[in-house]
DNA sequence: CGGTTTTGACCTGCGC
DNA sequence: GCGCAGGTCAAAACCG
């Protein structure tokens, strides 16, 4: 399993590297802003006055659930399985993007995959004034007398930052090592697919919620996203997304972060695309709150999904032509960059300086920089050939950044355990 | 019996 | 102000 990973990770790496130097000698020297403007029509002058986290992306990638093969919120069966075994083959993802790109259909029903993925992370900013006090614990988050202003403020924008994951499964929602309980489900407009709503229930007046939603183009596509930090120990298995949780809320505070913030260690880079559509994330596409999005489910369907435009990214201000523009912000980002970082090869690519966002294209969108770009694609495929196990890089990512996420408790109780042993077979 | 799911009602924000 | 959509509540049902 895993040097059928480490062969997928070489195609995907060559692959990658063939389109960042087919992208080099498109761009030319044409400043990627103004393509972006181009692209856009110029509308992002909307959004320049947004805070804009100038981080890289600390992302963790949950395992997936294969145990069932039913949807999550096609009424029928209660499954009760709330974090199921056998994660396992998720976990040891095939990275083969070129090959499977173009072959949905040769994904297996029954849970073995062979579906290329990447991991793709959208922004999109926080409107002002507008958080929703739903989703404030006890809605009394907003009258704490002790906290200043600043402090509610922060608060408030962690508990929005999202985290979606995309993920091809037929499971009714994704594995995370977390303990749910659904209240709610809603049929969201432009989905045929209802949305379940969760919330974390391994500790009191925890205020993580998630919604999980079938993708409406791909169905076969499981979106799960995730709001808000967890206020109690987590088990190894939930440090995965837990973490990517407070990175994304994290990033959203960021724009005063120093270099030391646990995002400068994040393991992945991100790169920048246009603001991405709809489909980019199906759940809550509307709102306005920040999201990350990772996006292990390719689906060679959607056009902005296809390896040409998941490599362009990490051009300076990079970004996906092919995007429509409705939310503000988006950025992309993939395995391949994901191999940048855990290969140490982070100085080869930079991200702007928070303080900073003149050279950006646009204030909001993240930006990489240029240099020794070459030099870091070769870099990087050393490190990935050198790197048997992409899930254990992956791992080791999520736990190079759970430093300030917590504290980890070796062993937790219940279907985290069922987890544990799933990912120890990795 | 306790925890979870279901599901209709309710609340809130937003656009017209 | 009204209607729509997203999100949450809570009582009833369900399950181990």
């Amino acid at each position: 399993m895993l040097s059928y990973a480490t062969n997928n990770f070489n195609s995907l790496q060559m692959h990658f590297i063939a389109l960042m130097q087919e992208r080099n000698q498109r761009n030319g020297s044409l400043q990627w802003h103004e393509a972006m403007h181009e692209k856009m029509g110029d509308k992002r002058n909307e959004h320049e006055d947004a805070i804009v986290p100038r981080r890289f992306l600390n992302l963790g990638l949950a395992p997936l659930a294969d145990e069932a093969s039913h949807s999550p919120t096609e009424g029928g069966s209660q499954d009760r399985s709330i974090s199921p075994p056998n994660n396992v083959e998720v976990m040891s993802m095939d990275y083969n993007v070129e090959e499977n790109y173009n072959s949905k259909e040769a994904v297996p029903i029954d849970g073995e995959r062979s579906d290329g993925r990447d991991v793709r992370v959208t922004f999109r900013e926080e409107s002002p004034g507008k958080v929703s006090q739903s989703w404030i614990p006890n809605k009394a988050a907003n009258s704490s007398p002790s906290k200043s202003s600043d402090q509610q403020s922060q608060e408030a924008t962690i508990r929005k930052a999202r985290v979606s994951v995309r993920a091809r499964s037929e499971a009714p929602m994704i594995t995370d090592g977390c303990q749910w309980r659904k209240y709610g489900q809603k049929m969201a407009k432009g989905n045929p697919c209802p949305r379940a709503y969760y919330r974390c229930t391994m500790a009191a007046g925890c205020p993580v919620r998630k919604q999980v939603q079938r993708c409406a183009e791909d169905r076969s596509v499981l979106i799960t996203t995730y709001e808000g930090k967890h206020s109690h120990p987590l088990p190894p298995a939930a440090m995965a997304t837990a973490s990517t949780t407070s990175a994304a809320a994290n990033m959203l505070l960021s724009g005063s972060m120093s270099s030391t913030d646990g995002l400068m260690n994040s393991s992945f880079l991100a790169k920048t695309e246009l603001p991405g559509s709809s489909s980019l994330s199906p759940i809550s596409a509307a709102a306005p709150f920040p999201t990350v999005t990772l996006d292990l489910a390719h689906t060679p369907n959607v056009p902005f999904r296809r390896p040409s435009t998941q490599f362009q990214v990490p051009f300076p201000n990079g970004a996906a032509p092919v995007l429509g523009a409705t939310p503000p912000t988006s950025l992309l980002l993939d395995f391949g960059q994901t191999f940048f970082n855990q290969s140490k090869l982070i100085s080869g690519v930079q991200m702007s300086p928070g303080s900073d966002g003149s050279q950006l294209s646009h204030p909001k969108v993240q930006s990489i920089q240029p240099s020794s770009l070459a030099d870091t694609v070769s870099a990087a495929t050393a490190a990935i050939t050198a790197d048997p196990s992409f899930t254990a890089v992956l791992a080791a990512a999520i736990t190079s950044i759970i430093g300030g996420g917590g504290s980890s408790r070796a062993a937790q109780t219940g279907n985290s355990n069922n987890n544990n042993s799933s990912e120890n077979k990795i």
